[in-house]
DNA sequence: ATTGTCAAGTAGAGAA
DNA sequence: TTCTCTACTTGACAAT
């Protein structure tokens, strides 16, 4: 399963019966919903439409290694990627998270942009997969927690009323002579609460409570010796 | 003014 | 030593 966020993300999750909403929150997601972008959409590599001084807001591989800012801000604009850079970068997460040198640097210059950009753009984006995923799985195990609780809940029930059930021991059928058992040849299983001979191989319950028959407490217990 | 997003910086770990 | 990764942080910017 793989779903595609508003954000963009491509989530994949490993967990059983999740039907990963994908796109279940839509409180941050104001980029690319709509296509028209209300967000300013600056191509790095043009010059700013309005005023042609050197407004790039940064790393564009044309302004690239020259040391701006001297003195200057230590972080001058903030870079916004292009729709199509976007686009770019994204279809090639797609294929592959983790990039090459030889793919990055190819990659670089399709996209106009420094190696070092694209790199770290592959570093966020992987983190953006990870906390999302981390957030679904999270979800998942609330849920989880959920249903355990309840499920829990409604055990305890049916044991208490079990335990209100039990005025008098159940008559046991020692396992060798298929006779019943005095009262005083029985123990209690500690862990399983249920009637068992003194010795020897478990007893056989003649009126075993209905629950402890096919009682959810013991699935497959090895035929431990009690 | 506050909040969310995201590119980029930094530190530390691990591999070659 | 160098490179790349993750995790965390910072700061610019848009939206509210």
């Amino acid at each position: 399963m793989g779903a595609t966020s508003p954000s963009g993300l491509e989530l994949t999750m490993a967990v059983p019966g999740l039907s990963s909403s994908s796109g279940s929150e839509g409180a941050g997601c104001n980029n690319n919903g709509n296509g028209g972008g209300n967000m300013r959409d600056l191509d790095i590599n043009q010059p700013a439409s309005g005023g042609e001084e050197e407004d790039f807001p940064m790393g564009s591989v044309e302004e690239d290694e020259e040391e701006r800012g001297v003195g200057g801000p230590h972080r001058p604009k903030k870079l916004r990627l292009s729709k199509e850079q976007s686009r770019l970068l994204e279809e090639s997460f797609r294929l592959n998270h983790t990039l090459t040198p030889k793919q990055k640097e190819a990659l670089a210059i399709k996209l106009k942009l420094r190696p070092r950009q694209v790199e770290v753009w592959f570093q966020n984006r992987r983190a953006r997969t990870k906390l999302k995923q981390t957030e679904m799985e999270c979800e998942y195990l609330k849920r989880c927690f959920g249903s355990l609780t309840e499920e829990n809940r409604r055990l305890q029930r049916e044991v208490e009323e079990l335990r209100a059930m039990r005025v008098a021991p159940p008559t046991v059928l020692s396992p060798h002579t298929r006779r019943p058992l005095p009262a005083s040849a029985l123990t209690m299983c500690p862990r399983c609460e249920r009637i068992t001979a003194a010795t020897g191989p478990p007893a056989t319950a003649l009126q075993p409570s209905s629950a402890a028959a096919s009682s959810p407490f013991h699935p497959r217990r090895p035929s431990a010796a009690f």
